[in-house]
DNA sequence: CGACTGATTGAGTTTCCTCAAGAACTGTGG
DNA sequence: CCACAGTTCTTGAGGAAACTCAATCAGTCG
């Protein structure tokens, strides 16, 4: 897979830099100068292909570093003393998990991929070594962790609703809409995840999500096969989502 | 109430200074030295009270500053369109709010106080300023922010529970736990929230809360009297909050 | 003192959970 | 390539928990 160049180590380098990266615009590098983002690129370290079900950090471990999804997609838990776990948020590429970790120095949840995963690793001694040169990227970190927060209260704001219909429109819509920031078709949603995974991150039990499939289907709204969803009406699956699957719609100027 | 003292600028200050204040350990002081306590004395500004229902920023508004409470506290939350809200939280003194306006520059939720309330005003262009000089300040002011995080998924647990008593109990419990970081009586709860707020934040309805209370109250495990709420038994409120009240129990190291 | 807000309690209904069986897909080995 | 076991998902029937609607009670504030 991986012919040998003449100067294997600078393509390699360049293939995989944070400057010739896809995701450059969603991740750390945003707004990061070309001799800056050189700082950046030596703290980053490859972290190579996570196979589905393998477990990137488990909750309990010491804590080193962040980590950003480059390609695939995680699921982050917390598992209590009496073995029931709950689905914290599932990461698509350019988001970054392990904030968490920062306040004790240990994972307090665990990420585990869902499909064959790539990550990058930021060894956290080192990143705080560049942002303390480059206040561009401390600002820049500070804004990506702000959006970690803000899908969290969105994953509330559908926790909170009574609903079941309306908590699976609502995540159906949000990942359509995560989609589309990462260029893919929003109507044509590939789930990585397990129906269980699906239920326990929106409080509710797998068999009721796979009624809610059903129903949805039977209506008119999706098509539905296992993990291939499509979303054919838009409209009534926002409709579905009793406005409130867009809690952050209006940012009054 | 503020009398003219020889030197009024400097016990105003020196009462109201990071140095000074109670919340030191919790909040961002933490870890600082003396002298870099001053740089950042210098750009907390006062905010002084709010009264009960003011809010301290609102959804929409374009972010400027983070806000630590100093005493009272705080709910934030969202509303969306059809104007259903949804509590993200309720914050105790020294626990930090309005991260999440810094993604896109607008606060992304709202905030008003339970009761009356001070808060320590931080401008972030000025405070960025100073973790750029501070490395120590950086650090803390990320830690403090996982904290907050931390605080979220426990909020998620929490609503990811079925059963309505799981998540009043572990609700109760958690309050109880910061009551003591404050060095409260955490067995004496002063609810400043309303049955509704409760309800909201919980996923539930404000009758089936106050049912529980009350059943909780016959079961011997609280005392109930409106916001004051007193916990009898500890050991069966944790008993009912089925060993997932405290997820993040053990730092294995 | 009276209107108002907030909290409690009751009765009835709906939604979702539980339990259970069967279907469809996945992967392995012959 | 097919058979088989294991897993994941779907569908059904019944019941329980929480919601809705409604009335009452208690504090609060003008």
């Amino acid at each position: 897979m991986m012919e040998n160049s003449p100067i294997p180590i600078d393509l390699d380098h360049l293939r995989r830099s944070c400057g010739s990266c896809a995701l450059h615009e969603l991740c750390l590098p945003a707004g990061i100068g070309t001799d800056d983002l050189e700082l950046l690129d030596a703290t980053v370290h490859d972290k190579r292909a996570l196979d589905r079900g393998k477990t990137l950090f488990r909750q309990g471990e010491s804590f080193h570093a962040l980590y950003v999804v480059r390609s695939g997609s995680l699921k982050s838990f917390v598992e209590s003393a009496g073995g029931d776990l709950q689905v914290l948020g599932f990461h698509l590429p350019g988001e970054i998990v392990g904030i968490d970790g920062l306040t004790s120095d240990h994972h307090m949840c665990s990420a585990e991929a869902l499909e064959r995963t790539s990550i990058c690793e930021l060894p956290y001694a080192q990143l705080q070594h560049v942002t303390g040169a480059v206040p561009a990227l401390h600002r820049q970190l500070m804004r990506v962790v702000s959006r970690e927060m803000v899908a969290e209260h969105e994953h509330m704001v559908m926790m909170g609703r009574q609903q079941a219909q309306e908590r699976l429109a609502i995540f159906l819509q949000g990942l359509a809409v995560r989609y589309a920031r990462l260029s893919r078709d929003p109507a044509t949603l590939t789930l990585p995840m397990s129906r269980y995974d699906i239920a326990n991150y929106l409080g509710l039990v797998m068999e009721t999500v796979s009624r809610l499939f059903s129903r949805m289907e039977a209506a008119g709204i999706l098509s539905v096969n296992r993990k291939a969803v499509r979303i054919l009406r838009p409209d009534l699956l926002a409709e579905l989502c009793g406005q409130s699957g867009t809690p952050y719609a209006d940012h009054a100027d």
